[in-house]
DNA sequence: CGCATCACG
DNA sequence: GACGTACGTGATGCGA
């Protein structure tokens, strides 16, 4: 590896790498001194449960951890500085006298660092009256002249005069090494002549004179020039420059001492003989109870890998190595970085002091993960339990709140419970954060923000501006798969973060958030903002990548404070309503049990499909039955309606107690239950990154599949009530999809009809089947509309005709006729699954992606699936997009107007405002207008709108 | 916990 | 000509 003949660079003394072989032959030496201070001032302040700070002796044992696993040497030496001062100061005493007092917090931190570096059983030197960086440069001579190369660990340019041949330095902050080209790069002169340059620049840190006017620049210019400092010195009269000249002479000799300061001595007296610097073995248990005994959990955590890696623990059931860290695969899918080589440092906010700390972090960095915790999952209810913040990866925070005070908050008495934790009042955090979280200039990052937007919101708190990670994956990666919290931990981080089940247990021995811990607490909670903030580092970038900065920042994203307000907001049932339905409904399906009872000649459970099947096939023998994949008959709609006409009575029973059982359990008797206590108000779910096209979703409950179908349903819809005082409404596009397959597939005839304002599915069917209007009947109507449908779910002629109970001969044909009446229509869909085809994802007409895994699948009939959902996703996530856009603009615009209308409920293509009565015209109105002009197409967007004192009137 | 069923768009 | 079908959701009850 050396270079005998001297007369060229040397390679790397060790092979830091790993490519090559191992140089064992090589002597590190590790400017401890250096790294105590760099390890200080670049890692917040961190204590022991006993108070005794650490933060630099954590950043101390993982750069020698960091050093231990990349390179193998023969002999390491950590050496520190042993006083403040040293021979320099004996003459000139200013030297370094601008320093800054040692700062308290890291005085007795010297110690452990030192008992760090036994306890990593290197050996370490001091000498009194010297720097660590003069005994680097004796052992660097001694190490040289014995022939054997050295590696200095440092990011010290004032060592950068050692390098030469046999002689390498290695800055490990920043992974670098640093050669004879790197410190010309730094000095613009060689490593000889760094001395030189340095007593001409000066030193303004180690307070080095030097001379005045003269930088680095000009300092390389003049040795290159004359050669050497003493040479330039003697030659100072020639200098053109007048100004410089006249420098150089007054304060030649002030250079030549600062030549002194700077020159490293080679020649200290030497604490230990080489030979005592050779590599022992670690002694690993003393280590990780050094590591313990500081709180170190990480890092013990790496070494005990380290250990099993070596063989010295018995474990096969190691994790493989991730590829490339950091690398983007052919699909754009960043290949897993492993979080465990971050340091975690969890901090548990108690007080106002300590909170100040991290507001000043999110203002130094002008970004800040936030994420809330609370003992229920709806928020515009919950209590709020607790906030977590990250400003680093790796750095977070927990600020208990509502910790331990489940009892009193139920007011009871329980004497033999702890007392609540020492916790800032949930007012006075508050206050404390509000300038934080409307500050314009600093960016709240969160994941599924609109959780957290409405716990703020509810403390008079609006969050802004406002980045979503979960949002921000979904407009990356929508439909290529999940993007709650954990699922992207897993994927992008390779890394799997505490469970919630972990925490709180599950089922019936589940604890709320407010009874966890503090421990525990802060490990999960500040996690989840550590997280958060990495995923959002990692994701952000991608979007401009991607080329999906648009649709987030206009489409989703705006659209949490939005969402947030509905879910918040909730809507009025009106709960007799629905108990006198259940106490119905109850009453019937009793009646019609007992029918169907006698009917099957035996009692049997009406809601088991498995002994429904058994009766009606086995039993009965009605039919032959179709058996499904499990092996079970089909008791479906479609097969109870074949018997029922077949003049099977039961088969009618069945189907009219499976409506009312479902209307029941799923809505009468569902719904009170979900009537929250403080709002009197049901509070739906939307989800914002669930589906694969970009709409939403409505759970806990779900508000969106409200029934309207049937009589029965209507009843249930007439129980969502408006607030007294005010009106509901109701407003929703028309034909929204059939219009954008017109405009997307820009179908002549049908964008005509649109134009013209036409009945679309009787002017289809005149279109197709050859029908005046004027002679149009109901059932060619049906015909036409069912296939204007199937068009948009990407038809088949199977499909069609088990819609329209016909033959899948006449289906086809009919799909064909309709192909040639709207030949465009054809080249859409081959363009559009063509392009699935290519791409793997196909785009709305906003420029959102939705991946489709299936598309190349080798089964037919997948692949067949994922055509048609090529065919459709285009379409429903268009007009999903043009929903959003409605839905963004609409809030504005009513305040804008005076308006006190409040959205509440978005159902796809219609949404919900409750509104004072005097106002509803007015706001229905303008709802109307916002919606038809969210997009500007060749097809107009109608919007109707309907006004009532329930869901069912408006709608 | 997966399946079948059915409520909505 | 395969292959099993309309697209997108969520909640419920059953039964292993």
């Amino acid at each position: 590896m050396t270079d005998s003949t001297g007369t060229t660079a040397p390679a790397p003394t060790a092979d830091l790498d790993g490519a090559a072989a191992p140089d064992r032959s090589g002597l590190y030496l590790v400017d401890g001194s250096g790294f105590i201070f760099r390890a200080f001032h670049a890692l917040p302040m961190m204590t022991r449960p006993d108070g005794t700070p650490v933060n630099a002796v954590l950043g101390f044992s993982n750069m020698l951890l960091k050093l231990l696993a990349d390179v193998k040497a023969e002999a390491v030496a950590v050496v520190f500085d042993s006083a403040r001062l040293n021979f320099r100061n004996e003459f000139y005493p200013d030297y370094k006298a601008h320093r800054p007092e040692t700062p308290e917090e890291l005085k007795p931190q010297f110690a452990l660092i030192r008992e760090a570096t036994d306890a990593f059983c290197l050996p370490s030197l001091e000498l009194d009256g010297y720097e660590a960086d003069d005994l680097i440069a004796t052992y660097a001579r001694l190490a040289q002249e014995a022939g054997r190369p050295v590696t200095i660990v440092s990011s010290d340019k004032d060592l950068m005069q050692l390098v030469g041949p046999g002689v390498a330095m290695y800055d490990p902050m920043k992974n670098k090494h640093i050669g004879p080209d790197e410190v010309f790069e730094k000095f613009g002169v060689q490593p000889d002549k760094v001395v030189d340059v340095q007593a001409l620049a000066g030193d303004s840190v180690d307070n080095v004179p030097g001379v005045p006017g003269i930088g680095v620049k000009t300092a390389a210019q003049l040795i290159t020039e004359y050669g050497d400092l003493d040479t330039l010195l003697a030659n100072a009269e020639k200098i053109k420059q007048p100004a410089r000249r006249q420098k150089l002479i007054e304060f030649a000799d002030q250079a030549r001492v600062s030549r002194r300061l700077v020159q490293l001595e080679a020649n200290a007296p030497q604490p230990k003989p080489l030979e005592d610097l050779r590599v022992r073995e670690p002694d690993h248990r003393r280590l990780i109870d050094f590591l313990k005994a500081q709180g170190f959990r990480s890092i013990v955590a790496r070494v005990e890998m380290e250990m099993k890696r070596d063989g010295r623990i018995a474990d096969a059931g190691l994790p493989a190595s991730p590829a490339t860290p950091g690398a983007v695969d052919a699909d754009g899918v960043v290949a897993p970085q492993p979080t465990a080589t971050v340091e975690k440092r969890y901090e548990l906010v108690q007080d106002l002091a300590a909170l100040e700390v991290w507001v000043r972090r999110a203002q130094a960095s002008g970004v800040i993960a936030v994420d809330t915790e609370t003992n229920s999952l709806t928020p515009a209810t919950a209590t709020l339990v607790g906030v977590s913040l990250s400003t680093a990866p790796g750095l977070a925070c927990y600020i208990p709140l509502a910790h331990g005070s489940a009892a009193a908050a139920a007011g009871q008495l329980d004497f033999d419970a702890p007392p609540p934790p020492k916790q800032i009042p949930t007012a006075d955090l508050m206050a404390a954060l509000k300038g934080m979280l409307e500050d314009p200039a600093i960016l709240k990052v969160g994941h599924n923000f609109k959780f957290d937007h409405q716990l703020f919101a509810r403390n008079g708190v609006t969050v802004s501006p406002i980045d979503d990670s979960m949002l921000i994956s979904y407009a990356l990666d929508g439909g290529a798969h999940g993007h709650g919290m954990d699922e992207l931990a897993e994927l992008h981080l390779a890394y799997t973060p505490i469970s919630f089940k972990e925490v709180c247990g599950t089922g019936k021995t589940q604890i709320t958030f407010d009874q966890v811990p503090l421990d525990k607490a802060l490990d999960y909670a500040a996690e989840d903002a550590d997280i958060t903030l990495r995923l959002w580092t990692l994701l952000k970038p991608r979007l401009v990548e991607a080329r999906m900065v648009t649709v987030y920042e206009t489409l989703d994203r705006p659209l949490v404070p939005i969402i947030a307000d509905m879910e918040r907001a909730g809507v009025r049932l009106d709960q007799d309503a629905l108990k006198r339905l259940s106490q119905d409904l109850a009453v019937r399906l009793v009646e019609i049990e007992k029918d169907v009872h006698q009917l099957a000649g035996q009692s049997f459970n009406i809601g088991s499909p498995k002994q429904l099947g058994e009766i009606l096939f086995d039993v009965m023998k009605l039919g032959a039955g179709k058996k499904g994949k499990t092996g079970a008959y089909s008791t479906d709609s479609s097969v109870l309606e074949e018997l029922a006409e077949q003049g099977h009575s039961i088969a009618q029973r069945v189907l009219d107690w499976r409506q009312l059982a479902k209307l029941k359990s799923t809505y009468t008797d569902a719904l009170q239950e979900k009537i929250e206590a403080l709002t009197g108000r049901v509070h739906t779910a939307f989800a914002l990154a669930a589906t694969n096209t970009g709409r939403l979703s409505s759970t806990d409950p779900n508000l969106q599949n409200i029934p309207i179908r049937t009589e029965e349903g209507k009843k249930i819809r007439r129980a969502f009530i408006a607030a007294p005082g005010n009106r509901l409404i109701s407003v929703d596009y028309s034909q929204i999809e059939l219009r954008l397959v017109a405009e997307m597939a820009n179908i002549q005839a049908l964008k005509d009809a649109f134009r013209d304002g036409l009945d679309i599915h009787a002017a289809t069917a005149a279109q197709v089947f050859g029908v005046p209007l004027d002679q149009m009947t109901p059932d060619i109507r049906r015909k036409a509309k069912a296939i204007n449908f199937g068009i948009i779910y990407g038809i088949s002629g199977f499909g069609l005709s088990r819609q329209l109970g016909i033959t899948p001969g006449e289906a086809n044909s009919f799909i064909k006729t309709y192909l040639e009446r709207f030949h465009e229509l054809k080249v859409w869909m081959e363009a559009t699954k063509s392009f699935a085809r290519d791409h793997g994802y196909v785009e709305t007409l906003f420029g959102r992606r939705c991946y489709m895994p299936g598309i190349q699948d080798k089964n037919p009939a997948r692949r067949a699936f994922a055509e048609r959902q090529a065919i459709n996703a285009p379409i429903q996530g268009t007009a999903a997009d043009i929903m959003k856009r409605a839905m963004n603009r609409v809030p504005a615009a009513l305040a804008a107007a005076g308006s006190h209308a409040q959205m509440l409920l978005q159902v796809h293509d219609e949404l919900l405002f409750e509104v004072p009565e005097a106002e509803a015209e007015q706001a229905a109105a303008l709802v109307r207008a916002v919606m038809e002009g969210a997009a500007s197409f060749s097809v107009p967007l109608v919007a109707e709108a309907g006004i009532g004192s329930n869901w069912g009137e408006a709608h």
